[in-house]
DNA sequence: TATTTTCCCC
């Protein structure tokens, strides 16, 4: 009996060595129906090692099509259930791994509930469940269970506060992370002398939620400091508009003999990029390709973006032609950046190309073959684009999506299509949708429709009062008999917006003009 | 033989 025990033991361990090894999901299912058939039964080691493998491959090769991930999901569904039914669903070790595994596939539900259910967790289980909900973009459930732990008096530790930090970073959070702070500080730790990680993270989350003194403050303080502390830094400085500082990062690693690497080179690119800093980019340019080359897609869509703004379709499209592994943003980056330069039958080209690929189009990449087609005049295309996104990606429109489609419709003079979808839509009309359709009545010259929609606009929302600047936009080019003017003075004055509505009335075309920028200043601003 | 770390392009 003790021998074939000490038997099943030696067999386990042959096995759990397999499955850690597995590098991805489908190797680990073998392994795994491989110890099932020969009845050997798992141990405490055998879920921990199962789900890290999986969580592992899944994070070295996410599936290529998110809408038909049907093989992963279901090993880790089968690990799930096997361990539930062996009894090991009890031990800590494999519920945090099972959780972890959960956030990993980006399924924070699936994650809460096992947290929820489970009989034991530890200082483990709680950092994975909130890593979790951070990752989910969860940010307040994340802190709110760092809270709960807190009071529970729960164990925490460094990474769970990295954790929590990088929540109350993302929702701009500054009470929270000041709370996080400071309870640290009261059981006597100084997070920002304990470990450069830890720190980095509180970087981080004074420079989203405070700003950059904050943000230099910390920075200052720090023993120590690595290339991360100095991404961190230089990528607020980024977002606050200061290029000078980013700038000053290159050679401030340099004196203290680090490098920049791909994370350093997106803040000082996109640094150039918003300067208009051609030359200083393409001296960039040459230096990454001396150090770093054409290996990372992120950067060279980086890099692709930034010749794109500054007018250089050419180069752009020379870096996406190199590029040998094309991700989902590279692609949509160089969709973009030819719709904006005139290209827009290429654009939609590049977009049929990249589904044809496997790749799967997100919202963005939708505004950008939208934009494209209304750039190319395609309308017809335009919509079908638009309908497959709700009906084969299950992406609802946005705003965005909506003004492109207006954009479009209008444009082209079919301004029943873009009022019907104006109605049908399920927000709030914005501006620059007004703008549009108005825009397009006044070059195909229907003031009729300008009128009639103007009023609408102005009887549901009164206080909507862009839409009288809009109009005087029409009037100011289209002239009409002055009785139609006077009805609408009664209309504004009615809605007691009689003072764009005077200046219009008692004007020529010339005070139109002053008028519509007059008011664009009231109004809008 | 085990589980959880910071910065990131459209």
């Amino acid at each position: 009996m003790a021998a074939a025990r000490a038997a099943a033991a030696v067999d386990a361990y042959q096995h759990n060595t397999l499955i850690r090894a597995a590098a991805d999901h489908r190797s680990l299912l073998l392994a795994f129906r491989a110890m099932l058939r020969e009845g050997v039964a798992a141990d405490h080691f055998t879920f921990p090692f199962a789900l890290k493998a999986l969580a592992q491959a899944h994070h070295r090769s996410p599936p290529p099509c998110a809408a038909a991930p049907a093989t992963a999901t279901t090993t880790l569904g089968c690990l799930h259930a096997q361990m539930v039914k062996s009894g090991h669903g009890a031990n800590v070790y494999a519920a945090s791994a099972l959780v972890h595994a959960y956030v990993s596939r980006a399924d924070a539900a699936s994650a809460r509930a096992v947290f929820d259910a489970a009989r034991h967790r530890n200082v483990v289980t709680w950092t994975a469940m909130i890593a979790g909900h951070a990752a989910a973009g969860e940010a307040r459930e994340a802190v709110a269970l760092f809270r709960e732990a807190v009071a529970r008096g729960q164990e925490v530790n460094g990474i769970t506060v990295a954790q929590v930090m990088g929540a109350c970073a993302q929702s701009r959070d500054l009470e929270s992370g000041r709370w996080v702070h400071a309870t640290l500080r009261r059981w006597g730790v100084e997070p920002i002398l304990l470990d450069v990680a830890l720190a980095t993270a509180v970087l981080h989350m004074y420079a989203s939620c405070g700003g950059l003194d904050a943000a230099f403050e910390v920075f200052d303080k720090m023993p120590r400091r690595n290339e991360v502390s100095w991404n961190a830094m230089a990528e607020v400085c980024s977002r606050h508009g200061r290029q000078d500082k980013v700038l000053e990062v290159f050679p401030g690693m340099h004196s203290v003999g680090m490098k920049p690497d791909k994370v350093t080179w997106l803040s000082i690119l996109r640094a150039c990029t918003s300067k208009g800093a051609a030359g200083l980019g393409q001296g960039v340019h040459a230096y990454m390709e001396k150090t770093i080359g054409h290996r990372h897609v992120a950067v060279c869509t980086s890099l692709m973006d930034m010749y794109s703004k500054i007018g250089n379709a050419r180069s752009a499209l020379q870096i996406f032609q190199c590029l040998k592994r094309k991700d989902l943003m590279a692609w949509t980056s160089m969709i973009i950046g030819l719709a904006k330069h005139g290209h827009g039958k290429d654009a939609v080209q590049l977009f049929n190309q990249m589904q044809h690929g496997g790749v799967v189009p997100d919202h963005v990449a939708f505004v950008g073959v939208l934009t494209a087609c209304s750039h190319a005049g395609m309308v017809d295309e335009a919509r079908k684009y638009f309908d497959s996104m709700w009906n084969h990606y299950g992406i609802r429109p946005t705003i965005k999506h909506y003004g492109c489609m207006i954009d479009l419709f209008s444009r082209a003079g079919r301004l029943a299509e873009a009022e019907g979808m104006m109605q049908m839509m399920p927000i709030q009309p914005s501006v620059t949708m007004w703008g549009s359709m108005m825009n397009g009545c006044k070059v195909h010259g229907r003031a009729d429709i300008a009128e009639r929609v103007g009023r609408q606009v102005a009887e549901l929302n009164p206080q909507f009062g862009a839409i009288y600047v809009i109009m005087s936009n029409i009037y100011a080019e289209i002239v009409l008999p002055s009785v139609q003017l006077l009805t609408l003075y009664v209309a504004w004055k009615e809605r007691g917006t009689v003072e764009p509505a005077n200046e219009l009335y008692s004007g020529n075309g010339e005070q139109y003009r002053n008028t519509r920028y007059r008011s664009t200043k009231r109004e809008l601003v």
